[in-house]
DNA sequence: GAGTTTGAAACT
DNA sequence: CAGTTTCAAACTC
């Protein structure tokens, strides 16, 4: 392994298992506290997980306070398939949730395959060069010891990372991978993805480990106006060929990445939207609020199009300036905020039971939470399943069973109170078997 | 296909 | 922050 760190980062940062094309499956891990989170991923961090590592044991592993760097923890979920979605979750320790740069940490972030059509989050940022920022600037959890963050680039899968402290994605970059995904996505990409130090020199393929990427344009970086969105359009005339350094966190190694971007496809599933009043810039919209410009939809008087950028940008920031994370995928969001303990936003049904499509929780197949706010909820373990047996028993027998009983007591002329107990037991007697079912 | 219901978003 | 209105999708007939 080629030589890096220096004296500023934890050697150990360095010792992750190589990224692999094989189907990895996400690490998830139940915290009870975001303090004992942190310590178990220090441990991790400086735990080395490769014998064959060529890092030598730092004097103080764990000690990251000694090293002038963000620690950072990464995992990792890279599907077989060359084309299709991975999704990578990182934690910050340190991140400063005060700074603009303060990322969503309950984003499921999903890098799009590059027939995607760039969502607005993927067009966030379009001054750091040729990678994109995922997620929105959302705040973290109440602790803000967390965050997390997507970058896209290339149009395909480059890394995933986050934002530090100064401004700089900290992804993790291993040239194996990279040299993978050349040759598996070179038939997606226009131009290669190069890893090259600061002298123009490409670096070995053994140069694995973290990497910082530091914007391409060092007067618009640190600025953390994460608000700023491109187009696919504007993508597609600004970036033909966009760079942006690379360098290690010792900062004395630099790539050159090379973008193309393919803004013309839409890889989500969508169904058309049929908006009227709303010129589909405002979230109820599926398209705006998809992060994707409506095509092919039914609506009227549509403005969510590249021929009308400057209101779209404009809505899209007033959507962002009422809810930071009004992009976000409520489902990818619940279920990494669950993976973890939290919990996300909830919906608040009245009269659906929230087993109907009106109900979020339900149509992204999730189980309400207590975070949920919702009234005469059906959609949770075990009760839901109580309902759907309820619902196929024959309530007439039911009620026909009890009426007997209620005859027999007045035949047996047994008390009120009697009888009521003779009525409740069959009761009782019924719904054991729908127990007994569950 | 028209009308109603529903819950989130937007507004006050 | 609470109440109301607006909106578009889901649903019903």
């Amino acid at each position: 392994m080629a030589e890096r760190g220096g004296a500023n980062i934890c050697p150990h940062v360095h010792s992750f298992p190589p990224l692999t094309r094989e189907k990895t499956r996400l690490k998830r891990v139940s915290f009870t506290t975001m303090s004992s989170l942190m310590n178990e991923l220090n441990a991790q961090q400086c735990r080395p997980t490769s014998p064959d590592s060529e890092t030598p044991p730092p004097t103080d592993p764990c000690t990251h306070t000694a090293y002038d760097v963000p620690e950072f923890y990464t995992e990792v979920s890279v599907p077989m398939a060359p084309s299709t979605d991975f999704s990578v979750f990182s934690i910050h320790p340190h991140q400063d949730m005060s700074s603009a740069a303060a990322l969503d940490p309950f984003n499921n972030s999903t890098i799009q395959s590059p027939l995607s059509q760039p969502t607005y989050a993927e067009c966030l940022k379009p001054q750091l060069g040729q990678h994109y920022l995922l997620t929105g600037p959302t705040p973290g959890p109440s602790d803000g010891s967390s965050a997390a963050a997507m970058w896209i680039s290339e149009g395909t899968y480059l890394s995933g990372g986050m934002v530090d402290s100064h401004q700089h994605v900290v992804v993790d970059v291993d040239s194996q991978w990279i040299e993978r995904g050349l040759i598996e996505t070179s038939s997606h990409v226009t131009h290669q993805v190069l890893c090259e130090d600061g002298r123009g020199s490409q670096l070995p393929p053994s140069q694995t480990g973290y990497w910082t990427l530091v914007p391409n344009d060092g007067v618009s970086a640190g600025k953390g106006d994460h608000n700023i969105f491109e187009t696919p359009h504007q993508l597609q005339l600004a970036s033909s060929r966009h760079e942006g350094r690379v360098q290690t966190a010792d900062g004395r190694s630099a790539a050159l990445v090379h973008r193309a971007v393919r803004p013309d496809c839409d890889f989500r599933p969508r169904k058309a939207c049929h908006c009227t009043r709303s010129r589909c810039l405002k979230l109820y919209c599926d398209c705006f609020s998809s992060g994707v410009m409506c095509s092919s939809c039914n609506c009227i008087n549509c403005h969510n199009n590249i021929e009308n950028e400057s209101q779209r940008r404009e809505a899209i920031k007033s959507c962002l300036g009422r809810n930071p994370s009004a992009f976000r995928s409520r489902s990818a969001a619940q279920k990494f905020a669950e993976s973890r303990g939290w919990h996300g936003k909830g919906c608040s049904c009245r009269h659906s039971g929230c087993l109907k499509k009106y109900c979020d929780c339900y149509e992204a197949n999730i189980k309400c939470t207590s975070s949920c706010r919702c009234v005469g909820c059906c959609n949770y373990d075990n009760l839901g399943r109580a309902a759907e047996l309820a619902s196929t028993v024959k309530v007439e027998t039911v009620c026909q069973s009890l009426l007997a009983q209620a005859l027999h007591a007045e035949r047996r002329s047994l008390s009120a109170a009697a009888a009521e107990r003779l009525i409740l037991e069959q009761f009782g007697h019924h719904l054991a078997q729908i127990v007994k079912k569950l």
